[in-house]
This record gives C-alpha cells, sequence and structure tokens, in this order.
DNA sequence: AGACTTGATTGGTATGACCAATTATAGGGT
DNA sequence: ACCCTATAATTGGTCATACCAATCAAGTCT
C-alpha cells in the first residue's frame, strides 16, 4: 500500500483480482485503455505494471491480442518447489517439532501471554472470521519460530507456511480439511504446545507440536480419501504409508 | 536479438553494458533522457526496459535521485535472510539431523554406495582440489536430504545450503574453519553418518549428524575468537551461550 | 563554517496521437 | 449454404511533449 511508486500498487491490485479468481489462468484480462479507466491511471502506468508483472512471470502480453494469465502451476517454478499437502506437513512435523523445542528452552513471558491470546482468537469459533483465525494459527506457529531466536530457523519456518499459503494444490487439500476439522480440537492441540512451552519444557513441546502436525496428517489422509482424489492419491498413498510407518517407529525420538 | 518489443532489447543492451563493466555494481547508470537519445528510442521504452529490470532484481530506481546497478552478491542473496554462521548451523543440526533420521529408514542401496563415493571423493586430502571437497561436501548433504523422498525436505535442505554458500559473511566463517580442519576427522564424521544409514538406525543418524554440526560449531567459535573477529563476536556470544546451554541439557533428544 | 535558499537534474505520471499485429465482421464468389 | 477474402475494429507498441515531485549540487546569507 505504501509504495511509491503508482505502478507497484496497479501490479499488487491486479494481481490481487487474479489471485481472486476475477481472472483465472488463461484467461484475457482488460485492455490497457480500460484498466486504466477503472484504476483511474494513465496507460502508461497500466503498461508499466504490466511489464513488472510479465518480467515476474505472472503474466504475458501477446501484441495485438491481449495479456493473459499464467497458470500458476507453471508461474510457481519461479521459487517454491512442487510440494504436496502431505510432504509439506511432514517436513513441518520434522522441523517446526524441532524449533518448538529449541524455543521451549528460551521463550519469553511476553511471548508466551501473545500464544495465549492468539489460541483465544483462534478458539473462539467465530464461523464468519475464518480468515482471522487462520492467521492467528500461522502468527502462532510464526511466533514459536521467532522465538528460537534463530533468524535462519525462522526463515525456514516462514518458507514452510509460504508453500501452505501459496502452493494452488496445498491449500486446497487444506480447505478441504478445514471445515471438516473442530475447532476445539485444534485449540486444545495448540494449548499443548503452549503448555509445554510454558514448563519450558523442550521434550514436551516437541511431542505436542508433532501430535498436532499428527492430527492434521491424519485428517488430511481421511478428505483425500473421500474424496476420492484419485491423482493424488497414486502419489500420496505411498507418502501415507511411509509417514505411518515412520511415526509408529518414532516413538522415542 | 531480435525481440519483438523494444523494451526488451534495450534491457538486454543495458545488462550488456553492465556486464561489460561500463557500470560497475554501486554505479548509477545515465538519466532517461540521455538514455533515451543514445539509444534512440523514446523514454518511455528506457523506462520500461528498466521497470523491467527492476523486477528481476538487476538495479534499483530511486526516485529523483537516478537508477543505480545492484551488486550482484547482493540481488544472489536477496530473499535469503541476514543470518550468521552460528545461526545457520544450529538450523542444519536441528533439520538437516532429522532429515538423516528419516532418511534412514528408506534409503536406498544404490545412494549408500553413492554417499561412500562422495567420502571418499572429501577424504581424499588433495589440496588442490578444495572445491571438490566442497562439492562432495554438499552433494553428501543434499544426497541425505533426496534420500528422505520428501520435496519440502528436500527443498529447504538446499535452501539452508544456498545461505551457507551465497551469503557473505558465512561463508567467510566457513573459509576461515576450512584450512584449520582436519579432513580425516571430517570424513571419520561423515563415515559415521553413513554407518548409521546403512544401518537404518535414525537415532544413531540423528545423534551421528548431530556430533558432526557440533564439532563444526565448535571449530566455528574456536575460529571466531582466534580471528578475534569483535564485531561477530558480540553478536555471537550470546548465541555460543546458548547452543552450549541447549547442547548440554539436550543430551537426550 | 554552517544553515538555508535556490535551481538544475532526475525519476514519476498524464495526454494524445499514430503504428502494427490481431481478431472480428461483412461481402463476394463458388 | 459455404468458404475465402477484404475490411473495419480492437489491442498492444511506441513516440513526443508536458508537468509534477523528489533529490542533489551550488550558491547565498547569517
Amino acid at each position: 500500500m505504501t509504495d511509491k511508486r503508482l505502478y507497484h500498487s496497479v501490479a499488487e491490485k491486479i494481481t490481487q483480482l487474479i489471485s481472486d479468481g476475477a481472472y483465472p489462468p488463461g484467461s484475457r484480462l482488460p485492455g490497457e485503455r480500460e484498466l486504466a479507466a477503472q484504476f483511474g491511471v494513465s496507460r502508461v502506468t497500466i503498461r508499466e505494471a504490466e511489464i513488472a508483472l510479465q518480467a515476474l512471470g505472472h503474466i504475458t502480453i501477446k501484441t495485438g491480442s491481449g495479456v493473459y494469465v499464467l497458470d500458476p502451476a507453471e508461474r510457481q517454478s519461479q521459487g517454491l518447489p512442487n510440494v504436496s499437502a502431505f510432504e509439506l506437513t511432514e517436513a513441518r512435523s520434522l522441523f517446526e517439532s524441532e524449533a518448538a523445542a529449541l524455543a521451549a528452552r528460551q521463550i519469553s513471558d511476553e511471548t508466551l501471554q501473545h500464544l495465549d491470546e492468539l489460541i483465544a482468537t483462534m478458539s473462539s469459533d467465530d464461523p464468519q472470521d475464518e480468515e482471522a483465525s487462520q492467521q492467528a494459527d500461522r502468527e502462532f506457529h510464526l511466533a514459536i519460530a521467532a522465538a528460537c531466536g534463530n533468524t535462519a530457523v525462522q526463515y525456514i519456518i516462514e518458507t514452510l507456511w509460504k508453500m501452505r499459503t501459496e502452493l494452488p494444490a496445498v491449500r486446497e487439500v487444506h480447505a478441504a480439511i478445514c471445515h471438516d476439522e473442530d475447532a476445539t480440537q485444534r485449540g486444545a492441540e495448540h494449548a499443548e504446545v503452549l503448555h509445554a512451552l510454558r514448563n519450558r519444557d523442550p521434550s514436551a513441546a516437541r511431542q505436542a507440536m508433532k501430535g498436532h502436525f499428527m492430527r492434521l496428517l491424519t485428517s488430511m489422509i481421511d478428505v483425500t480419501e473421500e474424496k476420492a482424489l484419485q491423482e493424488l492419491r497414486k502419489k500420496t498413498t505411498e507418502s501415507r504409508q511411509r509417514f505411518l510407518n515412520n511415526a509408529a517407529h518414532d516413538g522415542a525420538n
């Protein structure tokens, strides 16, 4: 919002419209003149925004025809890898559990307080604020990462969350299990993590966090099966098997 | 060369000039009007070219001042956080140890074979091929990550290694400890990891990997002290203290 | 010398115009 | 009716010009 360059904010609005589904992949967005009128800027500015977006690989401009939205699957290769929801959750289980253990040793009382508030926000099953709940969830995990006092750890966990919110395939799965899951239960799991952190108990924090992701993984499997997403299924069946194997053998950790 | 869009070819010419050294990193390139005259195009076209280059992270545009060439080193690490060598190694210790544990359960014989060869390459104290040794080291860690069969895990560990090779501060520290460290010892540590993997022993693999990074951290501290890098020291002392604390309390894990 | 004013320079944006590639449309021939 | 073609409308591509705002270098005043 606070960008100096006009074309930059215009570019943001356009990407917003795209991610909002107003202009699905492959579709053509309005002509430059039309957009200029719509945004109340000059055509030059629209042009600059589109050029920037093209350089970033979000759209493609065809002379005389129009500008088209590129498939997110292709533009995602620009940064994040193509991971499945299972893989991501498994990775988060591994890494965030360790982060929780590390955080347990040096977390401040203020942060604990903050985490408490976040759980409250999440648990208030205000069905309207699905958005806010998700945001609180995110903040919860990131706050723990930050509590590690290690920038690298923090960055990695931020990256993992970025995958969760930006990869279409992952988002889809999460959306499916979201309305299926019990907010109370989720709150309880987060509370368990918080409790361990409060006691400065690294091992308990690790276990609690692992349990959290374990349940996520489980409900993920359920939903996947219910929906009979055959495409995913073939690939994920092995992941699932492997995860269950690992989890079973990993009681000690 | 024969790009349809004019601004595109202009952008190429500019990057050409930059890589030719006509405009070294940090320098300011000519004003838009001047460039427009020089290339025989309109100012708008110059502007579009510069915006594209900015989106690609090659230059930065400062309103009212001019457009400046970015340092290639900075634009590489662009996106990567500014982490210290300590933080990075601590993060790698956390995450790669878990990855090793995961990999231990499903690593293939071929991969084990490959790891064996890599250790040989590393251990052959051919002082000339410092480069090759480092490359083998990298491949060793990445191969283990790949053996997890989890793209997300693999990506994260690749990212961590990217920090190690691209962040100047980190590279500096590693360069300092490299000539100081015993190749034999390093080979032994890697061999220990490999041994655990071969036995499909997750717990042992985790411990071995952790030990590897522990020693790295230790020698890092030594070198840091020897060189009396005061700047770093102030910041890293706490990291070090904390690490030693954690390591001491974390015998079980 | 130091703070302030001033003016030239530079990027930022807007208009309006014209060109070229593309696409839609209307006509004409079979 | 059908297909092909000539034509008109649409869309991106580029240009010239003008004016604003931020920046920076002199120059001026105290």
